[in-house]
DNA sequence: TCCCATAGTTCGGAAGTTCGGAACTTCCGA
DNA sequence: TCGGAAGTTCCGAACTTCCGAACTATGGGA
């Protein structure tokens, strides 16, 4: 397993984390993530609504998340924990994540992922 | 060619204007109509900074934004004109348009897309 | 009216990406 | 040392993107 890759704050783009969020599963365990406190392990996100995800998409689309800079992982032990760096891309990004999460979650009926109620900061 | 389809202000889809605008070059379009004031044909975006994009991908492009719903097209002539649907979008999902331009906007010295400085409301 | 130029679209193949099952690695507890 | 749990990697199938070539629609002469 390699060591996992996490861009520098300076290193983050746009077209990246577009990409990563433009995946509504991505987006609602982005969501979810936020949700948790920020501390999540990937197994306990393995659905999103009430489909399944396999572990190896689930797998992979942590990767994209943490790729695009928009969590950090660690591995303890056997698991996994997940935080959003929600301050990083905040800080280079002003209002991008929360007006994304808000599209979302303001879709309303159509089984998108849920908003991120609670303030981040 | 078969009708230009427009979605309805209420059928916009976040995860399909964060996939439209997840591509640099799209972007770059969109910013494009924004800043010449909503219409501009086709053809006159041929190059995004210094890179020819050929017609048929363009043509994509310009399919995949307006079925996203974030410009409109109207053939006039021979002509396409192409506005933007700002306010439509705006309404709907507040505030995720002007973010992701700034966040291109601010992605500095990578070859990115320019912001579309002026106000569009 | 016919022909040509211009502006865009569609087609189709090559290249790339995503999805997901199976096998693998890593870590921990018994 | 074994077994189970959590993730990753591999790889084929399905899907998407890119772009040149052929096509369609419109307008302007002659």
């Amino acid at each position: 397993m390699r060591p996992l890759f996490h861009p520098a704050p300076e290193d983050l783009q746009a077209s990246a984390i577009l990409h990563a969020l433009a995946d509504p599963n991505r987006a609602a365990i982005f969501a979810n993530i936020m949700r948790a406190g920020c501390v999540e392990a990937c197994a306990s996100l393995a659905t999103v609504g009430d489909r399944v995800i396999p572990k190896s998409s689930l797998s992979n689309h942590f990767k994209v998340l943490r790729e695009a800079g928009l969590i950090r992982s660690e591995r303890h032990g056997v698991e996994m924990r997940n935080h959003a760096r929600w301050d990083e891309v905040e800080a280079r990004f002003p209002g991008l994540l929360r007006s994304i999460l808000n599209a979302y979650a303001g879709e309303g009926p159509r089984g998108e992922p849920p908003l991120p109620a609670s303030d981040p900061d």
